[in-house]
DNA sequence: TTAGAATATGAATAAGTGTTCATATATTCT
DNA sequence: AGAATATATGAACACTTATTCATATTCTAA
């Protein structure tokens, strides 16, 4: 494999790329952050709580989880930093962290001609 | 677990969430989507093709991997419509498919305070 | 401080996924 | 047409990850 080497252009173009390519950190990073917006239970989280913060079992009535499984999904987004927690007495109460993450839903349902 | 129901508020809420669910189809898609750009071999890739199209031979060498496993990528990222293919005579040419990719990402650098 | 309720977590299992290796397909050149 | 080149693909293996079940933690109320 030699590429389209008539275009010795884009071995700059390559070259470029290689070296302004963000380092393996920042990668891993944003990495992480889509995938925790990657899966579809966790999806269904970021939309519930696009009406409203939430606690866990009203969470779980929205997506129509169990309780276990929400909270194991609620700390992956957490730990992504999508969602923010806050202890109202006896409740945890959750919320969409800023709003990144609204643009981003609405980025990508414009991309995909989705409606929401 | 019966919820923070001093809040019968929140009840309505979860429902009001419940039914603006958005449909089973269009979760999968968006997370095909999102599953498609959060892994770092394939984030690799969207950052190098940031710097303009570019043939299988010279992605490869910006994000130092092998042809086969880039191969493999590319396919999930057309798949999800994240890149275009392109013919050029022996080579085929792969972009982003669109704006909103380039503003996914940037968000999301943004939200992480990346300096790409 | 003890009981009860809401949420979190550890272990186990099942399903999904990335890479490698070998090979197939498609295009160009002679 | 045949050889050479660029890219794609199938199978296999290692690794990751989502869910379930059981249990732990943290708070409130009495």
């Amino acid at each position: 494999m030699k590429g389209c080497e008539h275009e010795a252009l884009h071995d700059d173009l390559a070259e470029r790329a290689r070296q302004s390519m963000p380092d393996d950190e920042s990668i891993l990073s944003l990495a992480a952050a889509f995938k925790a917006i990657s899966e579809p239970s966790r999806l269904k989280i970021l939309f519930a709580l696009r009406q409203g913060e939430m606690c866990v079992y009203h969470i779980t009535r929205a997506v129509g989880s169990t309780q276990s499984a929400v909270s194991h999904q609620l700390r992956i987004l957490r730990e992504g930093h999508i969602i923010r927690a806050r202890r109202d007495g006896q409740n945890i109460v959750y919320s969409l962290a800023d709003a990144h993450v609204v643009a981003v839903l609405a980025l990508a349902c414009e991309h995909l001609n989705c409606a929401f």
